[in-house]
DNA sequence: TAGATTGTTAATCGATTAACAATC
DNA sequence: TAGATTGTTAATCGATTAACAATC
């Protein structure tokens, strides 16, 4: 209702207020303004209390936010206060460590189902879960009401994945593989590619023979 | 000396058009407008162009980017025209996923040197590369002139690892886990904690018992 | 009451996009 | 030459920050 379309800046910030929020929580700190956020997360604290006003008021006068309340309310709106089942394909490397951090995660995301295209996989455990061939993901995304599928497989496999994924029905995908897929608006991508993640930070090197000049102007 | 201070966002998008620059390669195009490449995106070819032109003239009017060409200067400037190297703490599922990443990697960033804490891990092999102890840390840090750290240990422990690495000189840090880190300002941050990815992406789910209205207005 | 801190409006800042002369 | 496309300036759009009344 008064929802004014709410920017991905705003929404790439609440996991961070989440996170710092249950730091407090496990500090037993019972309130923090957005003074301490602020200063904890390097944000202008005025930007943090837009943030949040955008999805209600939650905090008090004088007083700061209650930590526990916040974190229920970030909750909500970022949909985790339910399960929300995942998927992933790719048993690699990479999808066992996804799988693990899972395990020990107090978000309610689940990975509840593991597929692979390689049959020397399939049929292998992660995490107690039986590696399934592909031919099994859209009965098994159905089922199990899977709601976000993950994509760890090399880039030249990834779009087909897609594909299935959408296929069968998830509304978001996150996806390792350094490759861009092209899906119904409908659905939602996220990209977590940190072979890009590691050629941005290189930018930020100094190069070899470049003297730094930014002390120059103080 | 034209450097305005470039963007963070601009620096952001060099990699992905160094990603379809690549492809582009392989299909052994020769040259690519503003315009293909922004259909590709999905970006706004005059921001396409005005990225590029803040580090240089690289296209031809009329004509377009050469594709070669461009690719050699996005490298220059990424800074990955040279090697950079890199030290990975973590020996786990995520630190094996990146090591073999890395293996089968174009680019010019290589993981030369892998740590881990635990005594079980050290010793154990990876890519021909032998864990070693973090006592060896900084000694091997300066001795291959390594510039960037990963870090892929839990959360609790990646203050500490951060600390080493800024102590050990690194220029920049890829952080991958759920943790906040301080280091100085002069050393770059780079997150890439996909459990955030994932509730950011959860946000643009569709709750259930909500109906979508976007299509109300058409 | 005095001090602190929110929610929100207005001001500022920066990033994206449109438009077009230059030119291949 | 005519068509295409760049590099760049100006216009627009959106996000961040400052400021402050409301109020705990």
């Amino acid at each position: 209702m008064k929802q004014t379309k709410i920017s991905e800046a705003v929404v790439r910030r609440l996991p961070i207020y989440l996170q710092v929020l249950n730091e407090m929580l496990n500090r037993e700190v019972q309130t923090i303004s957005s003074q301490d956020l602020g200063l904890k997360l390097d944000l202008n604290p005025a930007q943090i209390r837009k943030d949040l006003a955008y999805f209600g008021e939650f905090g008090r006068k004088g007083v700061g936010y209650d930590v526990v309340y916040l974190i229920e309310k970030i909750r909500q709106i970022l949909k985790v206060d339910q399960t929300i089942k995942v998927a992933l394909v790719g048993a690699g490397n990479l999808g066992h460590a996804l799988c693990n951090y899972n395990k020990y995660s107090k978000d309610n995301m689940q990975i509840t189902a593991v597929f692979d295209i390689h049959p020397n996989k399939i049929g292998t455990s992660i995490n107690n879960l039986k590696v399934l061939p592909m031919s099994k993901l859209t009965q098994t995304v159905a089922e199990q009401k899977i709601r976000i599928g993950i994509i760890t497989v090399p880039a030249f496999e990834a779009q087909n994945v897609a594909n299935q994924f959408v296929d069968a029905g998830v509304e978001g995908i996150l996806n390792f593989a350094p490759a861009i897929l092209r899906v119904p608006d409908e659905v939602r991508i996220q990209n977590a590619d940190f072979t890009k993640e590691l050629l941005s930070l290189a930018y930020y090197l100094v190069r070899e023979g470049e003297a730094q000049n930014e002390s120059d102007l103080d």
